[in-house]
DNA sequence: AAGAATCACAACCGCCTTCAT
DNA sequence: AATGAAGGCGGTTGTGATTCT
């Protein structure tokens, strides 16, 4: 036998809150608190179903909750956490004070459309709604990914930069304005293994652009002048290395132009130039240290353009 | 000025996990 | 241990507001 029942959804109000209804859910919540959503309605003489209650209260009646258009920080802060996380909305909510979940979801929905409205030139399967747009009949999942609709639309990405020239590439590289994420499945790695954690991944990157691309080390090797040299080369990076980010199970590995502005205060991360020191990994340590690269973003004036999956 | 298109966001739906019974 | 509802969450829809043509 389980618990008894919510509701009866008979004669349960539907659609939009009106002003006598808040004002009982708000004073019922003022009295006795928020919780017990199973017989609140009732309580509070309200004809809605208790979860529906709960969203209103959580969504819009909670004290503190900012309303209104999102600040470019924000902004900032939402596309870098979903970058590393994906759409789990309640998790980059808790780095957003004051905003809901339900708010960052709508953000990144219109958001979306905003940006494929704008890309529409350019293959974007990141930004673009899989269930819009018909898959090629090859893309199919990777063993690598474990993310069904990430994957999908990785493996279509990785299709397109295959059929591109490295030199078409690593001109992108060498644009100022161009820089990457490397997004981790596992973020349990203890804060002092970042740095070789960093130079795999980079290794790994590296890699993937000669081998996948036209298999030419000159490639690989132009790729790391790039990321050495930077400065001389008028590129600016800065490479981070971020884990537990509030405990949510993914990291990454983030390349960037320094006037990309990651929200610090929400990462664990250690921040390290590029040097020209880096060494590649043998094959067992690179197992040891961090061998769960899933994806790499690609971003243009702080945007997701594109997003890479590499089949290492 | 009017209709169409787009945007913004509140709210609902359904699935999954947790937990009371 | 089994059951099934509550709670939590992400996906989606509906609708009023705004902008465009």
């Amino acid at each position: 036998m389980g618990r008894t029942p919510c509701c009866s959804h008979d004669h349960l109000r539907k659609g939009a809150w009106t002003l006598e209804e808040d004002q009982k859910l708000k004073a019922y919540i003022h009295t006795y608190g928020p919780g017990s959503w199973r017989t609140l309605p009732n309580k509070a003489g309200l004809e809605r179903c208790g979860k529906s209650c709960r969203l209103r209260w959580f969504n819009y009646l909670r004290p503190g909750i900012k309303r209104g258009r999102l600040s470019k920080e924000e902004e900032h802060t939402i596309i870098t956490l979903h970058a590393l996380v994906g759409n789990r909305w309640s998790s980059i909510a808790k780095h957003l004070p004051r905003r809901t979940d339900n708010e960052i979801k709508n953000f990144w929905n219109s958001y979306l459309k905003k940006k494929k409205k704008n890309n529409n030139n350019l293959l974007d399967p990141l930004l673009t709604n899989s269930s819009e747009t018909p898959q090629p009949a090859e893309a199919t999942s990777s063993p690598n990914n474990n993310n069904g609709a990430q994957c999908h639309e990785a493996n279509a990405t990785h299709q397109h930069h295959t059929n591109q020239s490295t030199s078409n590439l690593l001109n992108q590289v060498a644009a100022a304005k161009t820089s990457f994420q490397l997004v981790t499945r596992d973020s349990q790695q203890p804060h002092h293994s970042s740095t070789s954690a960093r130079r795999l991944l980079l290794n790994k990157m590296a890699n993937s652009f000669s081998q996948k691309l036209d298999g030419n080390e000159a490639a690989k090797a132009a790729f790391w002048r790039l990321m050495n040299n930077g400065e001389a080369n008028g590129i600016d990076e800065q490479v981070r290395v971020g884990y537990g980010l509030g405990g949510v199970p993914t990291g990454g590995v983030v390349i960037t132009p320094s006037s990309f502005s990651l929200p610090s205060s929400e990462f664990n991360y250690c921040t390290d130039s590029c040097n020209s020191t880096l060494s590649f990994l043998d094959d067992n340590n690179a197992a040891s240290a961090h061998d769960e690269l899933i994806q790499i973003l690609r971003y243009e004036d702080d945007e997701i353009i594109s997003m890479y999956m590499p089949d290492f």
